[in-house]
RNA sequence: GGCGACAUAGCCAAGAGGCAAGGCAGAGGACUGCAAAUCCUUUAUCCCCGGUUCAAAUCCGGGUGUCGCCUCCA
């Protein structure tokens, strides 16, 4: 059974879908009106790999991540750049397409737009009005928490003491001081909709709850994003939502730790917003994803260039082993196992019950990558000690990376095939062989530096010489 | 002020009553022409003080420290 955290509950629940063997996820998406950063691309790798591994898992899971194509933020950005706020959108769309693939994180199965369904958050607003939980004020629509009797059970807040925490000015016409837009009267310049209560454009909770319900139904098996969101995205969701339609949101709130920079929350007044787009220039995506997978998703990780070196050089492990697995594959035959060779695939079949077990429990993929590595050295010793190795030993192995990978995509993707050298390098390494043969070590490391020199590593083995494409940094 | 999270080796990081996973770095060894890769060995008063228990990193109480939310921040 599939066990996750939920926000709401504060406790691991068990997943139980709406639907039988369906699982509807929502995720809150980039607001585009620039690249996204690093802490955004947790948000989006963990629910590409959750789901992934719910796909795994035998679950038809429909995967939903929305893009926030018209709010404040846009119409300031737009304006400073002298486009149009649907230009903008579609500009940053296209680059979250790009950097996003770059990351080898999967397309959700709908990218829906706020400017794209502006009929169904009409629709909500009216349902909102009809039950006398909204209210107009002065061509603005507000949400009046009053009239939703459990608000703050998400973020465990009340209401009489969020007001009085609150920093921001209130606004002495509203009903309840945190009471708010669902839709906002449109100024001059800006993009607006027409809607029974005038020209205007919705504000940013509304489009969540009309888009996540347009696509998954009225109640969401998962719906989360950054810690950050909890309060008050996730709230007035709730909110808007269940007030709505009487029914339950989301059974699973899930929420993800934050991603720091050395030590720091990232953010624009301390300069070290560090963007997706920058940072695969210098750095291999598929060490990202190893780095933010070897801690737990709820975990607050701190990012620096020691920590992903760190996590580079533990990739490097894996990903050697799997060269070493794919060549050795070709070369040896199939027969009968000996004891040890029963032992290694039984311990095989035990990793694979063992990873299991641990990703149900919340996701946990940190250990799903332990179990990786404790396969990895049982498998090293029997590609060590074993002068002669079989087929069908390494081949199931190879097959287990194969299978994790298409959920964690860290491995695999980022082989490069070591078949397709090109002839000067193949003729380099033909001649260090003979260097070494007739003991020139001279000549025979000097090749060996130059091939370094183009990030070919050659290792020297019993089985004769090996070469891989370095896949660190770049 | 309200709500919350976190504290485990030099570093990263799991574990949530029963001998403290895994990785990186370091040290020693094996293998190697030298390397690389790999293997073996080695590295922990689980922030502090109490309590519950046969047994606590884990549960309870109290501290200390770090961080977050309460601003349309992922």
């Amino acid at each position: 059974m599939i066990r996750l955290y939920n926000t709401l509950s504060r406790k691991k629940d068990p997943l139980q879908p709406v639907q039988e063997g369906k699982i509807g996820i929502y995720a809150c998406g980039p607001t585009v009106y620039d690249y996204f950063h690093i802490g955004n691309a947790r948000v989006f790798l963990v629910f590409d790999v959750l789901r992934r591994y719910l796909q795994y898992r035998g679950f038809e899971v429909t995967f939903v991540q929305n893009f926030t194509d018209v709010d404040d933020k846009m119409i300031r950005r737009a304006a400073e750049q002298g486009v149009s706020v649907s230009e903008l959108a579609d500009r940053f769309i296209q680059a979250y397409e790009e950097d996003t693939k770059a990351l080898g994180i999967w397309p959700a199965d709908h990218h829906p737009r706020a400017t794209e369904h502006i009929p169904q958050i009409i629709a909500l607003i009216e349902k909102l009005m009809e039950k006398g939980l909204a209210y107009e004020l002065d061509g603005d629509i507000y949400y009046h928490i009053d009239s939703f009797a459990s608000y703050g059970k998400l973020s465990y807040q009340n209401l009489d003491e969020l007001s009085l925490g609150a920093r921001v000015e209130i606004d002495e016409r509203k009903r309840h001081p945190m009471d708010f837009a669902v839709w906002k009267k449109a100024k001059p310049g800006e993009p607006s909709w027409e809607s029974p209560w005038g020209r205007g454009r919705p504000g940013w909770h509304i489009e969540c709850s009309a888009m996540s319900m347009a696509y998954l139904g009225d109640t969401l098996d998962i719906h989360g994003g950054g810690q950050d969101l909890i309060f008050p995205h996730h709230e007035n969701e709730i909110a808007q939502s269940e007030g709505a339609t009487g029914k339950p949101f989301a059974r699973h709130w899930l929420h993800l730790g934050y991603l720091n920079i050395d030590e720091e929350k990232m953010s624009k007044s301390l300069g070290n917003v560090l963007t997706v787009r920058k940072l695969v220039k210098e750095v291999d995506p598929m060490i990202l994803r190893y780095f933010m997978l070897s801690s737990h998703y709820r975990s607050p990780i701190n990012f620096s260039r020691e920590h992903l070196d760190q996590a580079g050089r533990a990739l490097e492990r894996l990903t050697t082993l799997l060269y070493k697995l794919q060549e050795r594959l070709e070369k040896v035959p199939e027969g009968d196992l000996r004891d040890e060779e029963q032992e290694l695939l039984d311990f095989l079949g035990a990793s694979r019950e063992r990873f299991i077990e641990v990703m149900d429990d919340d996701f946990n993929t940190a250990e799903g990558i332990a179990v990786l590595f404790e396969l990895a050295r049982k498998t090293n010793v029997y590609l060590d000690r074993f002068a002669e190795q079989k087929r069908n030993v390494l081949q199931p192995i190879l097959a287990f990376y194969q299978e994790v990978d298409k959920i964690f995509g860290f491995l695999t993707e980022g082989l490069e095939t070591v078949s397709d050298l090109d002839q000067e390098i193949e003729e380099l390494i033909n001649t260090r062989e003979k260097a070494r043969r007739e003991k020139n070590w001279e000549l025979a490391d000097a090749i060996r530096d130059q091939l370094r020199e183009k990030n070919i590593l050659l290792e020297d083995t019993p089985q004769g010489v090996r070469w891989k494409v370095y896949g660190g940094e770049k």
